[in-house]
DNA sequence: CCGACGGAGGGAACTGAGTGCCATCGGTGT
DNA sequence: ACACCGATGGCACTCAGTTCCCTCCGTCGG
C-alpha cells in the first residue's frame, strides 16, 4: 500500500518538465530556449528543474539513465553459458527498445540532436557510458586471454557502432519500419567480424528477456513475423572473416 | 617579406594562454581554475582568451584542431592503390603521432582529462570527429558495397577503439615505453577481423611527418611516479552515489 | 608631417547555466 | 497543537561565454 508501487512514483513533474522543454525546442530551438522559459511553461520554480535534472541537456534524455542501468543489470545477470560477443549484442538491443518504446519521441530528439552541436557532444558521453559497460563485461569475459582488454574495447566499440548506424538510419526515416531487423543485420556483421563461432542462428533471438517488465507499457506493434531478411551466419573461427562477409554482401545485395 | 612567415605567425599568446592554463590546472585543478585566473597569470586581458580559444575546454587540447586537419589532408591524399582499412590505420598513427610529440604535455593532460568529467566528455567530441572522418573516407571508398556506410562505422570504430586503447595503456605507463610498437599491435588485431587480408608488414610506415614543436617551452615539473595506488575521486558535492561510483570505475579504467 | 585606416588587444556590461542557502508549505507522527 | 519531515519556491551568487566599444600601434596615402 505504499503511495504508488514502491519506489517507482512517477513524479508528474519531471514528466511536465520534459513536456514543456520539448515543446520550446521544437518550436523555437534548443538553444533559444532558456531553462526560465522552460519552467515558466511547466509552472514551477526554476530551482526544481536543476532538481530533476543535472543540466538543460538532461532533459533532452530522460531516460537514458534507467536504460544504463537496465543494461547494466542485464550484463550482471549473464552466466557463463552465454556467448560474450552475443551477449553484448543483445545488451545493445535493449537501447533499441528503449528507443522503440516511443518512436516520434526518438525521432523529434534525432532531429534536435542533429542540429544542435551541444546536444551531440551531450549524446556522445551517454553513448560512451553504454561502451564503457559492454567493454567492461567483455573484460570480465576475457580475463585471461592475451588481449583480453583490447578485444574487449574494440568490440564494444564495433557493437556500438553498428547499433548506431542501424539506430540512426531508422530514426532518419521517421520510425517507420522495422527497426529490429536493421539492428539484427548489424550487429550480425559484427558477431561474423568477431567471434560467435558456430552457434547456428546469430539473429532473430527475439531479443533479451531481461526477466522483468523493463520497460512495462510498449505501445508498440507485434513486430513478430520476421521478414526473413535475416541470415544467418556460420563461419569458422580462424577463416578469413572478411572473404566470408564479402560472399554474404555479394549474395544478399547485388543480386 | 610579408610580417613573419606568411599565415603562420605563431602568437606567442596562444602559448602563454596554454602553459599558464596548465600551470594552475596542475596546481589547484581544473574546475578550481577560473579562465580569470589564466588571463591574470598570463598577464593579457579576459577577452584574448576567448579569442584563442573557443572555451576553457578547448585550452586542455591546443592542437587537436591541426592534427584533425592533417589527419583529413592524409585521407584525402589516398588513391585506389591504397587498402582502405590499411589506410585509415595509417591514419590514426597520426593521432599517435601527435602524442608522442610532447609525451610529458600528453601524459599530464591524460591525468587531467581522467578526473575531469568535462573534459573527459570534451575529449568525446574530439575522438568522435576523428571517427567521422575515418568514416567518412571508408564511406567513399566502400560506395557500391552492399553494407559500405555499416562496414566504414564500426571498422572507423574499431580501429578508434584500438587506437585509443594502446595510447592509453601508453599513457598510463608515463610515456614510457615504445608506443608505436603497441598500437601497431592493436589496429593489427583490427586489421585482421576486417579487411587487409594478406599483406604482410602492416606497421612501420612512419607516416607523414607532420612534427613540429607545437609547445616549444612548457617549464612542466616532472610530476612523474605518482602513486598508483591511492585514486583521487573529484565529485560535485550533492551528486547522488551511482555518480560518484561511476566515477571511481572510471577513474581506474579497471585494467 | 599628418590624418585615415585597420587589426590586435583591453575592458565593461550583459546573458544564461548551474549552485547554495533559506523560507515556505503540506503531510505525518506524537 | 507541535515537531518533524520531504518537496518546492525564491533569491543571490559564481562563472563561462558574448557583445559592444574603447585604446593602442603600425601602415599607408596625401
Amino acid at each position: 500500500m505504499s503511495a504508488t508501487h514502491k519506489a517507482e512514483a512517477k513524479p508528474p513533474m519531471r514528466d511536465a518538465l520534459v513536456a514543456a522543454a520539448f515543446r520550446l525546442f521544437l518550436e523555437r530551438g534548443y538553444e533559444q530556449t532558456t531553462v526560465d522559459d522552460i519552467v515558466a511553461l511547466a509552472g514551477v520554480g526554476r530551482r526544481s528543474f536543476f532538481r530533476y535534472f543535472p543540466s538543460k541537456e538532461d532533459v533532452v534524455f530522460p531516460d537514458h539513465e534507467r536504460c544504463l542501468a537496465d543494461m547494466t543489470a542485464f550484463l550482471a545477470a549473464s552466466g557463463k553459458e552465454h556467448e560474450p560477443v552475443r551477449r553484448v549484442c543483445d545488451a545493445a538491443r535493449l537501447v533499441l527498445l528503449m528507443y522503440a518504446e516511443n518512436p516520434s519521441f526518438s525521432v523529434q530528439r534525432y532531429r534536435l540532436t542533429k542540429q544542435v552541436p551541444g546536444l551531440r557532444a551531450y549524446e556522445l558521453s551517454v553513448v560512451w557510458r553504454y561502451e564503457r559497460a559492454l567493454a567492461e563485461y567483455l573484460r570480465g569475459r576475457f580475463t585471461g586471454r592475451p588481449d583480453g582488454n583490447l578485444h574487449a574495447d574494440v568490440i564494444a566499440a564495433a557493437v556500438v557502432a553498428a547499433h548506431n548506424n542501424a539506430l540512426r538510419s531508422w530514426l532518419r526515416s521517421a520510425g517507420q519500419g522495422d527497426a529490429s531487423t536493421t539492428v539484427d543485420h548489424a550487429l550480425g556483421y559484427v558477431q561474423s567480424a568477431f567471434g560467435a563461432p558456430p552457434t547456428a542462428s546469430t539473429a532473430s533471438t527475439s531479443t533479451a528477456a531481461t526477466a522483468r517488465p523493463v520497460f512495462p507499457s510498449l505501445p508498440m506493434p507485434p513486430a513478430d513475423e520476421m521478414p526473413d531478411d535475416v541470415v544467418e551466419v556460420v563461419s569458422r573461427r580462424g577463416a578469413p572473416l572478411w572473404r566470408v562477409v564479402q560472399e554474404i554482401e555479394m549474395t544478399l545485395g547485388r543480386d
